[in-house]
RNA sequence: GGGCGAAUGGCGGAAUUGGUAGACGCGCACGACUCAAAAUCGUGUUUCGCAAGAAGUGAGAGUUCGAUUCUCUCUUCGCCCA
């Protein structure tokens, strides 16, 4: 039946079916082959599958299938990380239990993913939000503790007065918490913090081990971490108050000329003389409403609070400025004091301006004279020190910072020191629908670990989610517990869904591994990830607290050998689609839009209405300019699906959804049948043409090192474009020559057999038909069809092409010279010119210059 | 403001270490099939030019026999940090 319909649905319920019951994607321990662990960011089961996912997991699918058919033993799990916020709220609108709404988000979301065609190992699978996966990372919270690595501390944090809970700093959007829009507050809370900054230097270090990352992620992390070169400067103080000193950190103490104030943190120690100044407190309530982030700080006016103490200028005891509390001053970064510079720093100059404070400029731009003067903005940038008696003339910043640095620790002024931008882990969340922290206190409001015997803490059911703040405070049965006949309170924080993300990995190895969170065995074998794919969204935060987690688990312990978790990362691009509104500027889903000419687009609804298109942008719900994938799938099936969301662009790059890019897909699909049913009539008619056997053993040999290398360096679109050129290769072979049978047979399994990572459900039927059986191993390239015995060479005059000259393999370059200039294209350009150089790019081309 | 990256036909995008620019797909045009349309198949498709030919990878320079690729300056856009 040479015309028969490829029905995708059948086929790939069948393959899916049979890869599931057969578990092919079984992962083992086997330590005769090498092994290659390859992981996709893991979803947070919001409901149904989007888009994103579909392109993350295709491109890891491709890549775990080519390596099982390299020869490797693959690792490739799948799980939830479904601990969060979307399921709280969710269950608050919808009166529901969390954990009811997100075991049915999985349910479904398991089953879209199934009908992906996805090599997963689906034995492995694990969810956050269970007992079996959350009483290990109680354990690793405790240990972490008893290592020191875990501690409590009051701090500031970003309170949204509304929703009564913290938020983190990527949740504060222009000053506002990004759910109730309500002006973000800064509110002294005792949270429980991860102690990574202790890890800042390794972190950075690790960094440069990472060959198989991109550039941009490491440079992201690096200036996330923030090392910074500086001293600190211990400032003495003249006053009133029996405070003698106050130190700062500075990376610019080649400024020091030019400090005109000092300003300290309302929370600096300073602070607790002026507790009963109705003034200060007053400024005090005024700074609580100014965000912790450096954005926040950046924008804000700048205020403060004079002292009447001053502070004295180490390199000159003549000069004495004033000391103010600042808004713009965080404790916790250097000692909570900075020297006021406004000539060089733009916050000290708004200060400055503000308070009319002295403006001195100590450093001018390299192209400036000696009379420069700051006017209206600080100047950062190099030059030259000015107006500073014995830094004068130094270079900014090469030469003036080390320079002035060496002077303060000779005069014993202060020493160098190295400051870290990362701060501590915060990871106490006022929720319910989170890890509970292990941690109970006793009458004294002492901390007291839970005690093995009473792990895992497990989250009280049925609980009331309609007051504010965390729903766990008025849990008071599940709250009170004894502990060695003590009465305790529980903690009510729970951990930030992060904590979850920062191990799964590890998980993967072994998940149902009870005593402990892996299996040493395991880990050993699997680890690190050979390859991870995610967005590139969570380039600092997730990779980072993951990287950090390594790090605490082999701190003070020695059987853990694994420094850093992801050997390669690959961060994907996004899928986008245009935007539309109606006349009412609502946004329009894609489907209550109408087209005719591709240009003019009419609401559905009311055809007369023209529709506004709006860029393409990132797909997402609240612009509606989402495709659910269930139903693409549904209409074209998954072998098209995969092939358009890899084809249109290189995979870390943006893709720009398009129905008829999608269409396309599935018509290549269906004629990739139709050109299957034509082969197999022509092996099963048994010729024995050895006419163009060559051309075919060449082509597919071609093909399958183009393939493999497009493979290896991830340039799947390419591949794609392989794929339609092998597919145009093959219908002009069959039509044109007579055929031999056999080589057919040979070279189309081959090809099958490449192209199976992308479309593993018609591949495998195609093979099936043949009734062949499929050993899933990559062909073995046959090098000698890579060498041709004919080849072209471009001749060019002066640089430019002229023609084109077959020639045998490997000619000589004075052959290639008589050939060429007997070349009739050629002749015309030398006729009466001089050939005064040549060059030859063997096998390639000859550029002959002439005069 | 700082850091990183990008710019190639009507569109998405190809192009080993500098060596035939525009692979492949979409769209479009024409043709075949059809009463007609859709689907399918075939041919063409960077620009200018009837052609020979010339120009051409954001703009301008440089290095080179030769530059989409390397260097410098500029413009625009994207991402991250502020």
């Amino acid at each position: 039946m040479e015309n028969e319909r490829y029905n995708f649905k059948i086929v790939e319920k069948k393959w899916q079916e049979y890869w599931s019951t057969n578990k092919v994607f079984k992962a083992k321990i086997d330590k005769n082959k090498k092994k290659f662990y390859c992981l996709e960011m893991f979803p947070y089961p919001s409901g149904k599958i989007h888009m994103g996912h579909v392109r993350n997991y295709t491109i890891g699918d491709v890549l775990a299938r080519y390596k099982k058919m390299m020869g490797f033993n693959v690792l490739h799990p799948m799980g939830w990380d479904s601990f969060g916020m979307p399921a709280e709220n969710a269950a608050r609108e919808n009166n529901l239990d969390p954990r009811e709404w997100t075991v049915k988000n999985i349910d479904i979301m398991k089953a879209q993913l199934k009908n992906l065609g996805l090599s997963i190992d689906w034995d492995r699978e694990i969810s956050t939000c269970e007992k079996d996966y959350y009483k290990h990372q109680q354990k690793f919270f405790l240990e972490l503790y008893d290592k020191g690595l875990v501690y409590r501390k009051s701090n500031y944090v970003n309170w949204d007065p509304v929703d009564q809970t913290v938020l983190a700093n990527e949740q504060v959007i222009d000053g506002k918490g990004w759910r109730s829009g309500a002006v973000v507050e800064r509110k002294k809370l005792n949270q429980w913090f991860f102690n990574i900054s202790k890890f800042s230097e390794n972190l950075l270090d690790g960094l440069k081990e990472l060959d198989e990352w991109p550039n941009k992620v490491k440079i992201m992390q690096k200036n996330w971490i923030g090392k910074s070169y500086g001293c600190e400067i211990d400032f003495k103080i003249k006053g009133d108050l029996p405070i003698k000193n106050i130190k700062c950190f500075t990376t610019r103490p080649d400024t020091l000329f030019g400090f005109s104030f000092l300003a300290v943190s309302v929370d600096h120690p300073l602070s607790k003389y002026y507790e009963n100044d109705k003034e200060f407190l007053k400024f005090k309530e005024k700074c609580s409403k100014t965000g912790t982030t450096e954005e926040s700080i950046a924008q804000a006016e700048k205020i403060g609070f004079k002292t009447n103490l001053e502070a004295i200028n180490p390199f000159d005891e003549n000069i004495k400025v004033p000391v103010y509390f600042a808004n713009f001053v965080l404790m916790d970064y250097g000692f909570g004091a900075v020297f006021g510079c406004p000539a060089h720093d733009q916050r000290d100059f708004e200060f400055a301006k503000k308070y009319n404070l002295k403006i001195l400029t100590v450093v001018k731009p390299k192209e400036a004279d000696d009379n420069f003067k700051i006017k209206n903005e600080a100047y950062a940038g190099e030059g030259t020190i000015i107006n500073s008696k014995f830094l004068n003339d130094l270079k900014v910043p090469e030469e003036s910072v080390q320079k002035a640095i060496e002077i303060i620790e000779k005069k014993k002024l202060g020493k160098k020191k190295v400051n870290f931008r990362l701060k501590d882990w915060g990871v106490s969340r006022q929720r319910y629908w989170g890890c509970p922290i292990p941690i109970a206190y006793d009458e004294k409001n002492n901390i007291v670990k839970i005690p093995d015997d009473q792990l895992p803490v497990i989250l009280p059911k049925n609980i009331n989610l309609n007051n504010k703040g965390n729903p766990l405070d008025n849990e008071k049965d599940w709250r009170e517990i004894k502990i060695d006949g003590k009465k305790c309170l529980r903690e009510t924080d729970t951990l930030d869904t992060f904590v979850c993300s920062s191990w799964y990995f590890l998980r993967f190895c072994s998940p149902k591994n009870s005593n402990y969170g892996f299996d040493q065995k395991e880990i050993d074998y699997w680890m690190p990830v050979d390859q991870y794919i995610g967005g590139v969204e969570h380039a600092i935060l997730h990779l980072l607290y993951s990287r950090f987690f390594m790090q605490a688990l082999s701190y003070n312990n020695k059987n853990f050998k694994i420094v850093e978790p992801f050997k390669g990362l690959f961060t994907q691009g996004m899928v986008c689609h245009e935007t539309y509104r109606d006349s009412n500027n609502n946004w329009l889903s894609p489907e209550e839009v109408i087209s005719k000419d591709g240009k003019n687009f009419y609401n559905k609804k009311n055809q007369n209405e023209k529709i506004i298109v709006g860029a393409s942008e990132s797909m997402s719900k609240s612009k509606k300019n989402t495709i659910d994938p269930e139903l693409i799938i549904k209409n074209y099936g998954a072998d098209a699906v995969r092939l358009f969301i890899l084809s249109d662009s290189p995979p870390e790059k943006d893709v720009q959804w398009s129905e008829q890019g999608m269409q396309a897909s599935y018509k290549f699909v269906q004629k990739f049948w139709l050109l299957h049913q034509k082969i197999k009539t022509k092996i099963l008619l048994k010729e024995r043409s050895k006419e163009n056997e060559m051309q075919l053993n060449e082509f597919t040999n071609i093909t399958i090192n183009k393939i493999q290398k497009n493979l290896d360096n991830f340039h799947y679109n390419v591949i794609i474009a392989n794929l339609y050129e092998t597919y145009n290769f093959l219908i002009k072979y069959l039509k044109n020559n007579k055929i031999n049978s056999e080589t057919l047979q040979e070279n189309y399994i081959k090809i099958l057999k490449i192209i199976t990572p992308i479309l593993p459900h018609i591949t495998s039927e195609c093979i099936k038909d043949l009734r062949i059986d499929n050993d899933l191993k990559w062909p073995t390239l046959d090098r000698k069809y890579l060498e041709k015995e004919i080849i072209n060479i471009v001749i060019q005059i002066n640089g430019k092409k002229r023609s084109i000259i077959e020639a045998n393999v490997n000619i000589n370059e004075k052959d290639i010279i008589d050939k060429s200039i007997k070349d009739s294209q050629i002749l015309k350009y030398i006729e009466d010119k001089k050939i005064v150089k040549t060059i030859y790019v063997k096998n390639r081309l000859l550029n002959l210059i002439v005069k």
